[in-house]
DNA sequence: CTGTTAGCGCTTTCAC
DNA sequence: GTGAAAGCGCTAACAG
């Protein structure tokens, strides 16, 4: 592999005038400019990025540390991450956290010690303080889903009671009045938060929460049946489900058309994060958007603007859910 | 952040003691040992793994190229190569491909630029010619989902066209005689391959191949369901639908569903992957088992062997597809 | 077993 | 506008 001292032999200048060509940045007449260039194509040079990063302190990646790396929900935040960052030119470094609060830490430390210019982070299971802590290190950080006041500018996160607040007022329109309500794992914030709003509209409608029609699931399809297959035992009647989210709506529901239940004419089901799978089941799912993709450019896009001085990107961060209605979810029975 | 100097002064011993107790690799005394590890400690010393790489020129970082990052398909395979890369100490550093010619070679400059001890590439665009000239640089490559003759020990696939042989026999030996196929892109060599064993298997029944019940889909939902809409449109019957992948398979299915038609008593479906989702919808859709994690993590495995010569993994690099057999194909109505 | 020393390939003052 | 030279933080001979 040719060095830039190769380069700068054949060009005929020095060390310090192919590294101004490369980065231009300071001035360099016209005509070194085209030696260097030309030197650089007939060597094939190419810059060894980890000798820039060493020699720069900057390492032109940024480390993303999500949850998973798949399911419907994390695979396309990562892929409008790693788009909007390779236009910048920068690499992604990945690691997987697990919603595990060790893991999460090693994640971090594993991506800082890299050398990672920023880190954007999609944790649940380490607390604010962690974070604040995190926050006022040399690596700067940006929160998807996740909201802390003390460090409000870095995060970027959805209204999750609005959306819970929606979802049940659909179905609360429709006439339903007995609700069953199916959660995510309670010591996730967005749980918390879809919680609340499913509460609000409860309220709203006057009618009581039943603590015997809630279900704590894990946001994944088994944990929708299991739910459903509980709820179903329960001795109260109910003519409509909340999921928080469509995983676990599509696990409760196939529960049910495998009993031989009609949906939604049965029983009307609201899920929530608009995953594109149960667009394609019959019936088509009623759901709040989660536009998690959008979230994950933004994370992106505020790296690139705050760490690597990009002017262009113009970022927001906060996002609203609105209401998808499909075939899920109709008017009660009688 | 303390550097190794600072150690060294600390613990009273020269750079090079603190690095061999570093990468201990080197036999250092007990004692000299347990000064370096408490200055460390006492610094919060973390070895900037930039400038180890390059003094040692190893990134310890491996890169990924995929087509794409999310989907039911791909997020599971990074998911192993994580787990897999991570539990050896190694960072993966990751690229969308988009199944576009310029964006995967594009891809593999960037990932090498950056340094990677190895590139796991999931490529459809390139050609074999790239690859194998790839292969002949200085960075250790290997191939999941592709088979490449001359350079067979890089490549982790499996066997697609006996899975297609396996999908279609499967609908074979319950009676269908009129079957429609909705293969993935020809220009992938795993359409080609699955397509291949359909046609082996409609031989061995001493059917033909007909043209008109033939759709070329996307892979995705969409593909599916406009392959359907196409096909129902043909003035020639049949009683299987045999998909190339379940994303188009339940695509195709919702069409259906949507037209009133009972699934699977008036129209068989097969599906190829086995991706979580479907197992969801109703039917269950029948298909055949894809381990792409397996393979993910084989491929991690095999650069933890030979690149970082870790002895322990046991790689093997060919997967055989088998039939998951569920409620989505039955007999044809007489 | 431990210290000395020469780089790895590039960026970045500081002069000229 | 261009060159010289001092590192960035660490590894890896080479001595001892």
């Amino acid at each position: 592999m040719a060095t830039i001292y190769d380069v700068s032999v054949l060009a005929g200048v020095s060390l310090a005038t192919v590294s101004r060509v490369m980065n231009n940045n300071t001035k360099v007449s016209e005509k070194t400019k085209q030696k260097v260039l030309s030197a650089m194509d007939q060597l094939g040079y190419r810059p060894n990025t980890i000798a820039q990063s060493l020699a720069s302190s900057r390492s032109n990646s940024v480390g993303v540390l999500v949850s998973q790396l798949d399911g419907p929900f994390y695979g396309p935040m990562m892929t409008e991450i790693e788009t909007a960052l390779r236009a910048g030119n920068k690499h992604v470094i990945i690691a997987a956290g697990h919603s595990d609060e060790s893991q999460e830490r090693d994640g971090v430390d594993f991506l800082i010690s890299r050398g990672c210019d920023a880190l954007i982070l999609d944790v649940e299971a380490v607390d604010d303080e962690y974070l604040i802590k995190l926050h006022q290190g040399n690596t700067p950080i940006v929160l998807i889903n996740r909201y802390i006041d003390e460090i409000s500018e870095r995060c970027v996160y959805l209204d999750n009671e609005l959306g819970g607040y929606l979802a049940t007022k659909h179905v609360l329109q429709h006439g339903h009045k007995q609700l069953a309500y199916i959660s995510g794992p309670m010591f996730k914030l967005d749980s918390k938060d879809r919680l609340l709003g499913h509460k609000r509209a409860l309220t709203e409608f006057n009618l009581a929460f039943e603590q015997e029609l809630f279900y704590e699931g894990n946001y994944k399809e088994q944990g929708g049946s299991q739910a459903m297959d509980a709820l179903l035992k329960v001795n109260k009647p109910f003519t409509a489900v909340v999921c928080a989210n469509d995983q676990m709506a599509s696990g409760a529901i196939a529960v049910c058309l495998e009993k031989g239940m009609s949906i939604p004419e049965e029983l009307s089901f609201v899920g929530y994060d608009n995953i594109p799978f149960p667009q394609y089941i019959s019936p088509k799912l009623t759901t709040v958007n989660n536009p998690i993709h959008e979230m994950g450019k933004m994370a992106a896009l505020w790296v690139l603007k705050h760490v690597y001085n990009d002017p262009k990107p113009i970022v927001e961060n906060t996002f609203s859910p609105n209401l998808i209605v499909r075939d899920s979810a109709t008017k009660p029975i009688s």
